[in-house]
RNA sequence: GGUCCAGUGGUGUAGUGGUUAACAUGCCUCCCUGUCACGGAGGAGAUCGCGGGUUCGAUCCCCGUCUGGACCGCCA
């Protein structure tokens, strides 16, 4: 078609062009004899004015109709500085009604009423949205700045199966029945990691992908199951090397997508460090509001809650809200509650008014105890304390959930703030209760820091991995490790997470061979790219910087999948349905 | 698997154990030459998610169910 221009672009030095536009009719609004029409592409949005020989033609054309419009730009008498092209207007001179449009569902603007449900039914629609569809833009070139630098570094993209071998650890997995091998099936790949480990022992020695990895567990608003990471390995670098590359990579991101420059390097905060004083494993570090760690004050305390939590070696997790003794009751509980859901037992309450320490719990500390609190915490006047007794990980979580109550509650950050951090020296294994076994806490690919190694049979809960995570205001953005490279270090961590040598050889003997044929070190990490295309984009969900997400039930709203499929279907994948 | 919240014209909400279910927006008709969330006049549009129960009477109360959302578990 004969467009000449870009609906966004116009400018006062456009004025007495003659231009042919095309776009969707986002607002009319009829005067009778002249009509101005909102033009909208994914550039922006033009007004154009039909005077009185072009507005009967007009009539008929209503919002989201499709017309290509000839005419000119000239200066408006109005001007509407809303608008970046609200300096100029067109006038039209010709119009051809390219296409018409049912009344939509959903008001295409970026302020709709409809609720998401709606918006994902008429995702097309929804898309027209600008907000929409700047968001897919920001996360387009995020992608690209992540790409270009990465070419730049000499890492090229190599694409891996997304059929693979089923390999029952971790996440769940979606099975797919092979219609050619009867009973058996594929996997679609949760991660591409042993096929980057293959291409580091295969030489490439600098990789990436931008990978689609499926996981068929329960979504939430950061969680889809079909997502993207931006998947990385390389050969022969340390960790602070490769996480140097990374962090280059990110400063490279912010200063393409958002003109902003980043600090480097980024705080490195261990594992420990980061529970104890945030109560999570992906702290935001953008305020205080620091746990405090009061165990060793109660060691003699004849309160119950924490008596039994010194006799079995937990801890007590204290956070101070400054001035907030005026709580109420109702608060109180809710924060209860809060504390419970994250598995606490409860919620230990006290606040110092006039020099005392008063609240509910107040009763059961000693003055001794209650002075030391004071000296410890630094309080002052109407200062609450709230404190969490538990074994220390649930401790550290439970207070956790309650810093960052706090972080909303009392919007202790800005959504402009961006701050980054490592989080490194993860342990190795943790505990699994329900199979009473370690299992790897990353991936049993992970390589143990090589001072810890002679702990792998003595105490293996304390040896810590080369493994690091990325973390963006609260959100894990990133998470890699260095991995084992060495053949029997690999078989010896498949044994210590409970696999025999059988099962081994069954599900990851061809991984543990190629280890045989000079194995470079090597190490990487994956970005979660809808997470961190949500978070640059300030948006609520993940849903919004996807094109077509799965809804909360993990169904498409748009094509409703999934569907029943025919007999015929399952016969050949010789699959039969038991209700 | 669990907890909590919601479901009322196309869309988003309000509301009530009892007369014609309200408001905004959208839609339709008419009027209007400077609007930009245009304005004005009129109009159409809802078996109040579904099933059962309580009741003289249920959109409202109760039970179940379905759908959607947030979270816990889960996510190597």
């Amino acid at each position: 078609m004969n467009r000449t221009h870009t609906n966004g672009e116009f400018r006062i030095k456009h004025v007495s062009q003659t231009v042919t536009i095309i776009g969707w009719v986002a607002k009319r609004r009829n005067f009778g004899s002249i009509v101005f029409m909102d033009i909208r592409d994914r550039t922006g949005i033009v007004q154009c004015v039909f005077n009185e020989a072009l507005s009967e033609k007009v009539k008929d054309v209503r919002n989201e109709y499709v017309l290509e419009i000839k005419g000119t730009v000239v200066e408006r008498k109005d001007k509407n500085p809303k608008l970046p092209t609200g300096e100029v207007e067109i006038i039209v001179e010709e119009v051809t009604i390219i296409n018409t449009a049912a009344t939509t569902p959903i008001i295409v603007a970026d302020e709709t009423d409809a609720l998401e449900d709606t918006r994902l039914r008429f995702r097309y629609l929804d898309l027209r949205r600008p907000l929409m569809q700047k968001k897919l833009m920001q996360r387009h070139a995020i992608t690209k700045a992540m790409r270009n630098f990465l070419d730049d570094e000499g890492f090229i993209e190599v694409e891996t199966p997304l059929l693979t071998k089923s390999t029952p650890e971790g996440s769940r997995e979606y099975l797919v029945p092979s219609r050619v091998h009867a009973g058996e099936f594929y996997a679609l790949a949760q991660s591409p990691q042993i096929f980057k480990q293959m291409l580091m022992i295969a030489g490439f020695e600098r990789y990436y992908q931008v990978a689609r990895c499926f996981r068929d567990e329960d979504l939430r608003a950061d969680r889809q199951l079909d997502f993207t990471q931006v998947d990385i390995e390389a050969s022969f670098l340390s960790e602070v090397e490769f996480q140097t590359i990374m962090e280059n990579m990110m400063v490279n991101v912010f200063k393409n997508v958002m003109g902003r420059d980043l600090p480097v390097p980024f705080r490195r905060i261990p594992f420990e460090e980061a529970m104890n004083r945030y109560g999570v494993d992906k702290p935001d570090i953008r305020y205080g509001l620091h746990l405090n760690d009061v165990t060793h004050l109660f060691s003699a305390s004849e309160f119950k809650v924490f008596s039994s939590v010194i006799e079995t070696r937990g801890s007590i997790k204290a956070l101070v809200i400054p001035d907030y003794a005026s709580i109420t009751r109702k608060e109180i509980d809710a924060l209860t509650d809060l504390a419970k859901k994250y598995g606490a037992k409860g919620l230990v309450v006290v606040k110092l008014v006039n020099g005392v320490i008063e609240g509910p719990a107040a009763k059961f500390l000693s003055e001794s105890e209650k002075a030391a609190l004071i000296g410890q915490l630094s309080l002052s006047e109407n200062d609450l304390v709230l404190m969490v007794a538990d074994a220390w990980e649930k401790a550290c979580i439970a207070a956790g959930a309650l810093r960052t109550y706090f972080r909303d509650t009392l919007k202790l950050v800005r959504e402009d703030q961006f701050e980054f951090a490592w989080v490194v020296d993860f342990p190795l294994f943790e505990h699994d209760a329900e199979e009473d076994r370690l299992i790897a806490r990353h991936h049993p690919f992970t390589r143990p820091k090589e001072e810890d190694a002679h702990l792998l049979d003595s105490d293996p809960l304390s040896v810590k991995a080369c493994a690091y995570d990325l973390v963006l205001n609260g959100f894990e953005v990133a998470g890699g490790s260095l991995r084992i490279y060495d053949q029997q270090m690999q078989s010896k961590l498949f044994s210590l997470i409970g696999f025999s040598e059988e099962q081994i050889e069954k599900r990851f003997g061809f991984f543990v061979d190629a280890f045989k044929y000079g194995t470079p070190p090597h190490g990487g990490i994956a970005f979660g790219l809808d997470r961190l295309a949500m978070i640059l984009t300030n948006s609520e969900s993940l849903r919004d910087v996807i094109a077509f997400p799965k809804n909360a039930s993990a169904r498409c709203p748009l094509t409703d999948a999934p569907t029943p499929v025919e007999t015929k279907q399952l016969d050949e994948l010789h699959l039969t349905v038991v209700k």
